[in-house]
DNA sequence: CATCAGGGCCCTG
DNA sequence: CAGGGCCCTGAT
């Protein structure tokens, strides 16, 4: 499907900002609704029932972030519909986010302090809505990063529609209610596995809940952890990541899965985890010693930094930990 | 060829 | 609360 008309939108983030590590995470799969280039990203996003193509472009610099947001679709788009994608952009990228705090609290540290020198202005942020979410985290679960690549395209191929727009061409997710509907035997042919069930019923509540991440994002932490656990197919690992990128909760680190603790005990404690693991435990009060209601969001900065650190060559060992 | 574990989660005992 | 089973794939 081409997409013929467009629109534009003018963001002014807060400062500081920066563009590239905020719109690409190196860290996050390859998925065929997105491309990125320094100082632009290509996405679709389904809003609102319609399917669109974003070119955002960096316009500004770190300490006068101007950003502007190409809106391509097949239909007319009313102005009060761009402005509820405008606040919708701004919310999942956090375009609004004041980080003043966080990095005042960061000078008595000189490990995150050296990172967020580094990535000054990065902020957390996750294309997707939640149910797109979810779908990437079944797909995460148990399998190798290729595996999952694999299962997200054949999905994509099944439900998604392409889309045309500023010389790319990129795959749209669908909303719940179309997989909702088909049978699980469907869902097993794209090599879903024991993930098809979950997926279906994953659909299926979603689908009977319109609206529901918007009432999420008002509600407390802890109801909104209650909701995530009550969903087939999403137990802790997979809260954690939501509660994070999805719910923006910046203090949320609960879980702590082997692989990362093996990247954590180098990364954090400077230790040989051929040798030796950190104990979870120790790590979860450690950070909550040193970081507090930024636990999540140090994390992050430091995590970032590695990912970048790696696309660029200068994380070779990292490579055997991830198998892509 | 067979076997096994992988960026979990559910269910059972 | 520990442990088995689950789909599929690639590594050994």
């Amino acid at each position: 499907m081409k997409l013929r008309k467009e629109y534009k939108l003018q963001i002014c983030p807060t400062a500081p900002f920066a563009f590239d590590p905020t719109f690409y995470k190196p860290d996050h799969f390859p998925s065929p609704d997105t491309h990125w280039e320094s100082g632009i990203k290509f996405q679709t996003m389904l809003w609102k029932g319609k399917k669109l193509g974003l070119v955002i472009e960096n316009k500004g610099g770190i300490e006068k972030p101007k950003i502007l947001v190409r809106v391509f679709s097949n239909s007319a788009l009313s102005s009060s519909y761009l402005s509820s994608l405008k606040q919708e952009l701004v919310w999942r990228y956090n375009l609004d986010l004041d980080l003043s705090e966080f990095y005042r609290l960061a000078r008595g540290d000189k490990e995150l302090q050296k990172v967020i020198e580094k990535m000054r202005g990065l902020r957390p942020a996750h294309p997707n809505s939640l149910y797109e979410y979810l779908i990437i985290a079944v797909v995460l679960q148990n399998a190798t990063v290729k595996r999952s690549v694999q299962m997200l395209k054949n999905l994509f191929e099944e439900f998604g529609t392409l889309l045309s727009f500023a010389g790319k061409t990129l795959y749209c997710f669908w909303p719940p209610s179309k997989i909702g509907k088909v049978r699980e035997e469907r869902l097993r042919e794209l090599k879903l596995g024991y993930r098809a069930k979950n997926i279906k019923l994953l659909s299926e509540r979603l689908a009977k809940l319109p609206g529901v991440e918007q009432r999420l994002r008002k509600r407390s932490r802890a109801e909104q952890k209650e909701f995530l656990l009550s969903l087939y197919g999403i137990g802790p690992a997979s809260v954690g990541y939501i509660m994070f990128d999805v719910f923006h909760r910046w203090d949320f680190l609960e879980h702590i899965s082997p692989w990362e603790q093996k990247i954590y005990t180098k990364l954090i404690f400077k230790k040989d985890y051929k040798k030796e693991l950190v104990p979870v435990s120790t790590m979860l009060e450690e950070f909550q010693k040193r970081w507090g209601k930024y636990k999540g969001l140090a994390i992050h900065y430091f995590w970032e930094s590695l990912w970048w650190d790696f696309v660029q060559g200068k994380a070779e060992w990292l490579k055997e930990e991830i198998r892509m």
